[in-house]
RNA sequence: GAGCCGGUAGCUCAGUGGUAGAGCAACGGACUUUUAAUCCGUGGGUCGAGGGUUCGAAUCCCUCCCGGCUCACCA
């Protein structure tokens, strides 16, 4: 644990130094803007500029961020900023007598709120000619606004450790991150509008477990002081919400935190959200099915359009999604066929033989995920299910009937990564106990990502679980894909980072 | 965890052994439809931190911190 550090203002520079000697000024004239509490806004800015025809000529109150200040003498011009757009206001000298000498007492980043007529200069620009303006709240530190003309920016805050630290900065600035970040919270609001239209009850479920099941990741471990016990951070919503199915809710979904206690890359961050749903009496292509009618759904919803381009390729969410079985794509990748996979030793050789090294802990079925990884998944630009998964990397998936070595799993590809993972649920209790064990051996065996045995999650189940179809996805690389983010960081407001 | 690159003014960046710089921002002045406003002037720095080499270090060496990219585990 760190102590934290204080700052006296006092210690800052000259800048911030300056700015509250604003404030004092401000203050003795009984204009303290931290002691306003509201100010009454006709019109957000954006709409100034959306009903200009009815608006010229008529009174408007408006406020924002001063987040660009041209003084020229007894006129001056500002851009204030709201979280709808930017909007101009024009003051004149010998309209504000004594009052205009407060703009000097103005910076970039303070809150302004105006009343004035609307007009258009004659440059064109829509602007509000300022009658009557109160600070609402003053920046004692500078906010790096940048230079705007158009489209370019100048001085732009480019420091990507600034841009995550100060997300708030980033924000404010850089219209992005804030366009991408915002694309994000649609997406997940069009997610739960498109599961609530058919059904779907979203719930919560624990994050604190006794055993951090359904996924194989390690998990972070807390401490209940009361109960003076050990906790588990979830890694998975899966087992909560199945326990859900097995009690009568047939259509089910969370979208989560999760967390996972591995690297940070640009495509990791330790806490992520899931969505996974359940749907009783639904197989694999309903959820087939349902992922095309989501990203369809979300695509339109969020980005007005079903195209959507990456590194040069295109793809279209109103075309079906492609299919094909794993060790098909395989095969038509590295010629390896199911054969060469048939003992450990084998998909040992086989996977060396196309350059991947094999470590002590892979199961044939983790060696034919490394080669899917490695060998097919680059390929798969257009949206892809790719379905027929080793068992013995899918504990909690059925089995496909005609080929007991694989189950009834599939991974959806886009633009060479994978964006969700379904299965038809397994729910027969006995093989469920036997997966467990299988898994237990090897976790016994030092993988320490092997799924847990979970015997209360087991005693559910012997309750008796429906044929069940279910879906997990992650919102974070979902978002990526489709705001062409190449960090998860750009698409997570507050990304994990060292104590800086 | 490994390799490569980076950290200099509020912001964006120059500066590779010899007095710490520029643009924007700030401050003072001029300017009543500007818009990267313009013009004149002024102030502003723990050069990520610590140690070392040297007459002299932002610069060379070592250690550490923080970030980026690539790789490994994974979603």
């Amino acid at each position: 644990m760190h102590e934290p550090t204080h700052h006296t203002l006092e210690e800052e520079n000259q800048l911030v130094q300056i700015r509250l000697q604003k404030l004092e000024q401000l203050r003795a004239l009984g204009l303290d803007p931290f002691a306003i509490e509201r100010y009454e806004i006709t019109h957000a800015l954006q709409t100034v500029h959306d009903d200009y025809e009815q608006l010229e000529g008529k009174t408007v109150a408006v406020a924002g961020r001063i987040a660009a200040l041209r003084k020229m003498g007894k006129a001056t011009f500002a851009h204030l900023m709201d979280s709808t757009g930017k909007l101009q206001i024009y003051l004149k000298a010998d309209e504000q007598g004594e009052r205009y000498d407060l703009i000097d007492l103005w910076d970039l980043g303070d809150y302004l709120g105006v009343q004035g007529f609307v007009f258009k200069t004659r440059t064109g620009e829509v602007t509000v000619h300022v009658q009557s303006f109160t600070m609402l709240a003053k920046a004692i530190r500078p906010v790096p606004f940048p230079k705007e003309k158009g489209e370019q920016r100048w001085y732009e805050l480019h420091d990507v450790e600034q841009r995550y630290r100060q997300r708030y900065l980033d924000l404010l600035v850089n219209p992005d991150s804030r366009r991408r970040l915002i694309a994000r919270c649609r997406m997940v609001r069009e997610i739960r509008r498109f599961l609530d239209e058919r059904g779907f009850l979203e719930v919560e479920t624990p994050v604190l477990q006794p055993i951090a099941g359904g996924a194989a990741a390690r998990p972070f471990i807390t401490h209940h002081n009361a109960l003076d016990r050990e906790f588990q951070l979830r890694i998975a919503l899966e087992l909560y919400l199945k326990r859900l199915v097995i009690g009568g809710i047939d259509r089910v979904y969370e979208i989560g935190r999760v967390f996972r206690n591995e690297g940070i890359s640009t495509r990791h961050n330790p806490e992520f959200t899931m969505l996974e749903l359940y749907q009783a009496y639904a197989n694999l292509e309903d959820i087939m099915s349902l992922v095309e009618e989501l990203f369809h759904h979300v695509a339109e919803r969020v980005f007005g359009t079903t195209v959507f381009e990456m590194h040069g390729i295109r793809v279209d969410f109103a075309q079906p999604w492609q299919r094909i079985r794993l060790m098909d794509a395989i095969r038509e990748r590295t010629g390896l066929t199911e054969a060469d996979f048939e003992t450990l030793e084998r998909a040992t050789h086989a996977a060396e033989k196309v350059g991947i090294s094999v470590e002590r802990k892979d199961t044939i079925g983790g060696i034919i995920e490394k080669v899917l990884e490695k060998c097919v998944a680059e390929h798969l630009q257009q949206p892809t299910f790719v379905y027929g998964f080793p068992i013995d990397t899918s504990p909690l998936a059925k089995r496909e009937p005609d080929n007991p070595r694989f189950t009834r799993r599939f991974e959806g590809y886009l633009f060479g990564k994978e964006v969700a993972n379904a299965f038809s649920e397994l729910n027969d209790p006995l093989e469920q106990r036997a997966r467990f064990e299988q898994q237990y051996a090897l976790r016994q065996a030092g993988d320490e990502e092997a799924h847990p045995f979970d015997e209360d999650f087991l005693l559910a189940m012997e309750y008796g679980m429906p044929p069940t179809g279910g879906l997990g996805i992650g919102i974070d690389r979902m978002a990526m894909l489709l705001t062409g983010a190449d960090s998860i960081r750009e698409v997570i407001f507050f990304p994990q980072m060292r104590e800086g």
